[in-house]
DNA sequence: TAATTAAGTTAAGTATGCTTAACTTGTTGC
DNA sequence: GCAACAAGTTAAGCATACTTAACTTAATTA
């Protein structure tokens, strides 16, 4: 039986191994999930008797193509209601994760199906996330970088940014930062790993947490 | 704390009380939703001790004030869900309640009264159901009856049909039953309580499961 | 290499929401 | 009035998904 939980756990398994089947560590997983990592130990081993993940003790655990296509079930229809409530009700992009995250366990795959058919088989979620077909597979592959790992002087494109946390999309928004804006990296401070950009002639300090969830490709090129 | 499972006791308490502060037995609850009679007893007790129902041993259930708010918020939330599901992606009035049966239980506040907003603060849900206002109170006041109880050789004006069942709601579709669609009633045959009707002039006879689940009113009246 | 620390596991226990089996209480028909 | 039956309760147990506390294994570092 797949439960909610479970959903959960495979979705994080999946997205912390960033969709290479690399093996993920308990402790990570358990950080992710905000639970203890013996709740994670015990929900493991159902994991593995059930064929979704390899499981090695004192190693970690790997999702299997089984765990995969769950996985992917679930991100598929957290992003399309993500998109789907932006397009049809205007929700604002950071109030929709929240709302997905609970809807993404709740709805038929003929409502999802549908969601997609009536947004035109999207690419991309509202926060530049690549959204899952039906049969498993991206029609979109990303390749971004974090702005913590951008150059000096250079001027780049928003492509896509960490949805998880809602206030951080809202001051991204009040700084005038939305996908495809043009940033111009200005400075980067070592001693706190900050950056110092450029939006539409404006300056701004970001912190280091800000940077490292706003992925960015080279403009122009 | 209100868990998903007492929102369900909750809504049918309030249902099977016909919005009336009547007992409900717990043989009637247990069936409704699927669960022991042992279950239901175990339930009505925490939800007496949180102050949602007033229960009486080996007698009944009856919602309170404080257990009516929580049941009319969740209604309020299935029916809104039917309407824009509806509305919004086309989907049948046989499909939409299945869906709303779980979406209830995952919409916030703001995105449920964002979605009453959208649809312009409807009325009646895609079965003819009023749908309860963000302050509990009811835009609209049912006023019908059952086929069972129609007149012969009378006219009737469909209000209200059971959404429960899909298969029913689908075979309404079928013979042409829908919202505000004149019915004429032909003949009741009392061995079976079966009726006779005919619709834009074709008739159609109707087991009695399906009398009882059709609501009406007289028609020009 | 041995000590320390981090990562991971196990055991025991909790809360929720069910079940079945055995029982008690209430109602109805004769 | 009482037998029979329906309605309701209680007790014991199960599955899921957590927790804390005590433990083991692995990795790091001095
Ligand atoms: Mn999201
Ligand atoms: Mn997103
Ligand atoms: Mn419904
Ligand atoms: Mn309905």
């Amino acid at each position: 039986m797949i439960t909610i939980s479970k959903e959960n756990y495979l979705k994080s398994i999946y997205t912390l191994a960033k969709g290479n089947g690399n093996f993920v560590s308990l402790t990570e997983l358990s950080k992710e999930l905000n639970v203890t990592k013996s709740a994670v130990t015990e929900m493991s081993k159902k994991l593995y008797e059930q064929g979704c993940v390899k499981y090695v003790r004192y190693k970690g655990i790997k999702i299997l193509p089984k765990g995969k296509k769950i996985a992917l079930k679930v991100i598929r229809k957290h992003r399309l209601w993500e998109l789907f409530l932006v397009e049809t009700l205007n929700l604002s992009w950071d109030k929709v994760h929240l709302e997905a995250e609970k809807l993404e366990h709740f709805t038929s795959d003929f409502l999802i199906d549908t969601i997609d058919e009536y947004l035109k088989y999207p690419k991309l979620d509202p926060h530049g996330e690549p959204i899952p077909c039906k049969d498993g597979s991206y029609r979109y592959k990303i390749n971004d970088i974090p702005m913590s790992e951008c150059i000096l002087g250079k001027t780049y494109k928003v492509t896509r940014v960490n949805d998880r946390e809602e206030e951080l999309v809202r001051y991204l928004s009040k700084i005038d930062i939305q996908l495809n804006r043009e940033i111009k990296i200005i400075e980067k401070l070592k001693f706190d790993n900050s950056v110092i950009i450029e939006v539409n002639g404006v300056k701004h300090s970001l912190s280091s947490k800000l940077v490292d969830n706003i992925f960015l490709t080279k403009a122009n090129g």
